[in-house]
DNA sequence: CCGATTTGTGAGAGCGCTCTCTCAGCAGGA
DNA sequence: TCCTGCTGAGAGAGCGCTCTCACAAATCGG
């Protein structure tokens, strides 16, 4: 509108208020030094000329990028089920729009190469990495974790005592709640489809299990244990599995994901058991197959969206030079429904 | 590693292989003119010192900020449900994936202010924007018609007249298929259940409601329709709507989204009705509701990751200059299940 | 075999910003 | 009156890159 082509430069600012680049510079980012007169004169001119920073001219010089980004690995990611996926990206939204860093999303899968991140994110092309990853053997956060680039996982690692921060869901209590719900209800022979177990969601809702069978005083009655893999396919064979077994027959199931539920209510069904009065289920994450399985799914709720923000905060402390290696972990809740 | 802190820049690469930076550039560009020993020789550099180009040096001097922003429109948000969400930025990252560009997420409800929005995406820090938003009155399509930022939404504008891109669903050929499909089951009093009707999605679906009655020949039979807003109870409440009329009973229902339809099961339930036997219903959309909804709903799937891709696609094209204002619709596709 | 291209490469400016350094202006102590 | 100390503002360099322009070397018709 005022002066060349293109949106209005510093340049342009300083010049309708008769001052110096430094002073509008001075007066954008807030510095004390500016006399009270010329801060309002200089406003003026900002707000007539609509002017909004260059962030690359910005970035070029205080080599921040004022962005971080989002690292979704696939083919992983279909272990977290979509509504995790967008209430993730929720959270770490909401958490940075309050500051004015961008968000960028990186879906692995879709990267030209491994490496690529790599460089691209150590190369200072953004300030810090969220990693959406539950992944196991990722190489990845060993090493940002060397390259000294701030990052933080979502969903703990495998290997707990590597360095590094991560923000999780206490999947290990949320696994106890639900099983010392299910002993509650005076159900006695507890079975649990687990997830992959090279994952920590895996381990840790396996872990939880079996405290809730020890809470109960159930502990010593052999092992009802069968491995899933975090999909419905896998919830309903590991439930066929658990009907198979010989002895006294399986009295409720807690499975370590509502998809695996899910699967196991259409095995269930299709073995002619009811659900919940001969087998009772209880699923992990309260998704929307929670909601509308038939019967509906109790389930344990995760704070998803609240885990993002939280591993936004984080990510952001440690990008403005605060210490790493936090571990938080979050609540969980249980959410009854028909099932159980 | 060599030279100075801070990842290598292009200087470095040049010097390491002995030629001038505006060479070095040449090559990482791919300009053509450039001898192919030379190349070979700087391509070495670069992949010794593993040189990334600095995205806000170039930006600064391109003025192509090499990025594109998904603005997704909170609290319409939830309307498109999570799957939605999900596919349509795995569609988007992947078609960018080929390109060097990088998405930015925008959640509308998070940002500043309105007109930050606008005065940041007109400032250039993104070279164009998809807009997911099935809001009918945003202004921001208009804006930035206007200030000459290229613009693709996703999923049509309220206003067909309105220029600008969009892609959309075939929603109206969608319905016309869910109802021509009840109709050939045998199925006499088809009622509907709408979404919104002041979004372009509400009305297309009923229009295809329409149309498929015509064409089955069953159109005189008075309207059964009824309003909803795509939700679960706005459903149930439409279906209960449906069962208190007065005449021959509704023997099928097609809900203008798999939300609603489940919402419609509910209600049929709770009114002892069996699904499918006396009434069919059919959904929209294919989301992991109806996969898993008892019985499992019948419905119609409509490509949201391909939508996601072509609208980028799109947008990259309107980018780089081609013209503007196409209109893409993408055949959807009838998924039969247990309901229906 | 010489001027007129064509081709590959380098020199250098400058994108919009931040930040250091310098300096003008003024107050206060000797 | 001069020096010192401080504060607010400007001059100018330079971040890493692209791109125009100039230019040397190779190519070629007459």
């Amino acid at each position: 509108m005022t002066g060349g082509p293109g949106p209005p430069t510093l340049e342009q600012v300083a010049a309708l208020a008769g001052v110096s680049r430094a002073t509008v510079s001075r007066v954008v980012n807030g510095s004390p030094k500016v006399s009270p007169a010329v801060r309002a004169q200089v406003e003026r001119a900002v707000a007539k000329l609509g002017y909004v920073p260059n962030r690359a001219a910005r970035s070029l010089v205080t080599r921040r990028a004022d962005s971080v980004a989002l690292v979704v690995s696939e083919p992983h990611a279909r272990f977290f089920s979509e509504p995790f996926f967008a209430g993730m990206v929720r959270g770490v939204s909401a958490a940075l729009a309050e500051t004015g860093v961008q968000l960028l999303l990186l879906i692995a899968q879709d990267l030209p190469d491994r490496g690529w991140l790599e460089r691209y994110v150590v190369g200072g092309h953004v300030d810090g990495v969220l990693l959406a990853s539950l992944h196991g053997d990722d190489p990845l956060p060993g090493t940002l974790e060397r390259a000294g680039v701030p990052a933080v996982l979502i969903g703990r690692p495998v290997d707990q005592a590597a360095p590094g921060s991560y923000v999780d869901a206490d999947n290990r209590g949320g696994a106890g709640k639900a099983v010392g719900h299910l002993a509650r209800r005076g159900r006695r022979r507890i079975a649990t489809i687990t997830g992959s177990l090279d994952m920590g969601v895996g381990q840790d809702r396996l872990e939880g299990y079996r405290d809730g069978l020890a809470a109960a005083g159930l502990a010593g009655a052999g092992e009802l244990v069968e491995t899933g893999d975090f999909t419905e396919e896998g919830g309903a064979a590991a439930m066929g599995r658990l009907l198979e077994r010989p002895g006294d027959p399986v009295d409720a199931v807690f499975a370590a994901s509502d998809l695996m539920a899910a699967g196991a209510l259409r095995a269930l069904r299709a073995a002619g058991r009811r659900v919940p009065e001969e087998v009772a289920v209880v699923g992990f994450e309260d998704s929307a197959v929670a909601r509308y399985a038939q019967p509906p799914l109790t389930t344990v709720r995760q704070p998803i969206e609240e885990m993002g923000r939280q591993a936004t905060r984080l990510l952001l402390a440690q990008v403005a030079g605060e210490a790493g290696g936090m571990h938080l972990i979050l609540d969980t809740e249980l959410v009854v429904r028909a099932s159980a």
